[in-house]
RNA sequence: GCGUCCGUAGCUCAGCCGGAUAGAGCAUUUGCCUUCGAAGCAAAGGGCCGCAGGUUCGAGUCCUGCCGGACGCGCCA
């Protein structure tokens, strides 16, 4: 991966060295850049950090330093020239050599085995976390989209993943939805959609709570608690109301999962969590958790953290309390060594708490607890509110995307394919769409979501990768020999083949890069940029009129592997793109 | 009030843990389909990188203050 920046260190730091200068810093690969323009070089290193120590402005170093490497240029053939450049020294790399290292690799699949490139762990990410009845929306999306690409990501850098879910199965919302299932419904539950609907019935009940004038509210809100102390008696009618309900939730989750592709490995739910107020009061023994004002908690002042309250004056736990518990289940049942949290940002200071609690608890894996923390998805008018009804249900978002994809481009094809690759085509198109979409930005920032802008199928959208994709698969389909991994690379002169060779090396970089920082949207923006140097070649590069078909060879060999990238990059983010679309 | 995060082109966003004239997409304008798929390619216009200081040879990037926004700060999750 470091292969040409390394053999610049070396010949940098063997001339350096030469001098016999005292004070010279080390150099690392950390020096080495990319220029800003490709008309430069291929990789450049700044002289402003040797100045003080030679005594000399950077641009004149810069100078020296390029004629005295001449000697080495010779001798090394994987570079082609030194230069200057003010107070920079630029190195051109041989195409042929990039592409003989990097094209044959990735043919072969090797350069997709990255064991041992980074100490394996075994890790779990925890996402997704919905809960049941209450209906999934395009803002859930964005934790399934990060935390699945995380998954994929940690596992490609050779890690032992395990994906787990936590499903919220317990608490006030769901009484408030059974409250109003049992006293207040008016139509008879349908029989498909039933996930949605039950959210309608809890939006329902807090519309109608809201709504109601003091006395009746007080009479609604007496009965929800009566429906609650039911649900946590854990028998009778409500219990098996509830057990029935919070089938059809999971049913549709599983469904919303199996259209995205996304992976789960274990299933936590919030109802089997009741270590936890073991976990509390073992604490609040051994003197590391207090009580206060009838409830108990860890002081975390110490640490700028404020209190952190583990359970309630009347004895009962919280969402903290379970948080605990399930730690606790992940670190000894599963023997995890890491553990990722993928949670809204909203919960930043939460997590902070619940890590650093577990740390002063005695366990030890509380140090590799991470929080990949997101921001909202906005609507353009502002916040997304299930009680204000604004909200976008995955079912209506899934409608639109169909029919935008069916009648704007597949209808075409109806009768010429297969109903089902028609189907499938379609749902790999929306997938990417939505993906990308929820990916490609900082993880940090807000989404502002635009469902007509997502519907458009242009620039830098999920839909460009896959139509790349497919286009290459068509010139492999009009070319029909095997990519030959031994076709001669010099014949790769276009300026557009260099700089797609390039992008190709470049790629494990930015993987291990998105992993390292827990940010997929490098991986989306890296296939972003190969995809479109892929585009620009394609205008430039035909492999079918090639001049001749050593040229065409080489080509194809390049498109051939430009397609195997694409492949495993867009699966990095959950994305299998269609053969032809 | 305190804390965390964010502020870059008309809009939506990149900017590789300090480096060369700040880059994409959308929108606008203009070229390119009898030659591997135009869901594409090429090009143009459009920027006191919120403001003010500081550190540095060098700051969109680091530090401080201010302005604007989001989120959080004990019995919700």
């Amino acid at each position: 991966m470091y292969r040409f920046v390394d053999t610049i260190v070396t010949i940098l730091d063997r001339e350096l060295k030469g001098r016999g200068l005292p004070g010279l810093p080390e150099i690392g690969r950390g020096w080495i850049e990319q220029p800003p323009e490709p008309e430069l070089g291929d990789y450049a290193f700044p002289c402003f950090r040797l100045a003080k120590a030679l005594r000399k402005p950077p641009a004149v170093i810069a100078q020296e330093l390029a004629a005295a490497l001449q000697g080495a240029l010779a001798a090394e053939p994987l570079l082609t020239a030194i230069e200057s450049a003010g107070p920079y020294v630029n190195f051109r790399v041989s195409v042929e050599e990039l592409a003989r290292h990097t094209l044959p690799a990735i043919l072969d699949g090797s350069s997709f085995e990255q064991s041992g490139r980074v100490r394996r762990e075994k890790v779990m990410v925890e996402y997704s976390q919905p809960n049941t009845h209450k209906a999934f929306h395009v803002g859930h999306m964005r934790n399934v989209a990060l935390g699945d690409a995380l998954v994929r990501m940690m596992e490609y850098v050779g890690h032992e993943v395990i994906a787990a879910n936590y499903i919220g199965d317990v608490g006030a919302h769901i009484a408030k939805c059974l409250w109003y299932y049992r006293n207040h419904r008016t139509e008879a539950p349908p029989a498909a959609n039933r996930g949605e609907w039950l959210g309608e019935m809890y939006t329902a009940a807090t519309r109608l709570l809201e709504a109601a004038p003091p006395a009746e509210r007080k009479t609604y809100e007496a009965e929800v608690s009566r429906v609650l102390a039911q649900l946590e008696a854990r028998e009778g009618e409500v219990y098996r109301l509830w057990e029935e309900t919070r089938a059809w939730s999971l049913e549709a989750f599983h469904e919303i999962y199996r259209w995205l592709g996304a992976r789960f490995d274990h299933w936590f739910y919030e109802s089997g969590m009741e270590l936890g107020r073991q976990i509390v009061e073992d604490g609040l023994r051994r003197g590391i958790l207090v009580r206060s004002q009838g409830a108990a908690g860890m002081d975390l002042e110490p640490y700028g953290l404020g209190f952190f309250l583990l359970l309630k004056a009347d004895g009962n736990t919280l969402y903290s309390t379970k948080d605990l518990a399930l730690a606790h289940l992940k670190f000894e049942r599963y023997g995890i060594e890491r553990s990722i949290y993928v949670v809204g940002t909203e919960q930043n200071l939460h997590f902070q708490q619940v890590f650093k609690t577990l740390e002063l608890l005695g366990y030890a894996q509380a140090a590799r607890c991470q929080h990949l923390s997101y921001g909202l998805v906005m609507l353009p008018e502002g916040k997304m509110s299930s009680r204000a009804g604004n909200v976008i249900l995955f079912s209506a978002l899934r409608d639109r995307m169909n029919a935008y994809i069916l009648s704007h481009y597949l209808e075409p094809h109806r009768g010429d394919w297969s109903d089902a690759e028609i189907a499938e085509t379609c749902r790999r198109i929306a997938v990417a769409a939505i993906r990308y979409g929820m990916i490609k930005q900082d993880p940090a920032k807000n989404i502002v979501f635009n469902l007509e802008d997502w519907l458009v199928s242009e620039g830098d959208t999920g839909t460009y990768l896959c139509y790349a994709y497919t286009r290459i698969c068509s010139v492999q389909r009009l070319v029909p020999r095997e990519p030959d991994p031994r076709a001669d690379f010099t014949l790769l002169t276009h300026e557009n083949e260099k700089r797609l060779v390039r992008e190709l090396y470049d790629f494990n970089r930015s993987v291990h890069q998105a992993a390292e920082q827990l940010r997929p949207n490098l991986v989306a923006n890296a296939l972003f940029r190969l995809a479109k140097e892929f585009s620009r070649t394609y205008t430039t590069s035909s492999v079918k009129n090639a001049e001749n078909d050593a040229v065409g060879d080489a080509r194809l060999a390049l498109f051939a592997a430009t397609r195997a990238v694409l492949e495993r990059g867009l699966h990095l983010i959950g994305i299998v793109p269609p053969e032809r679309m």
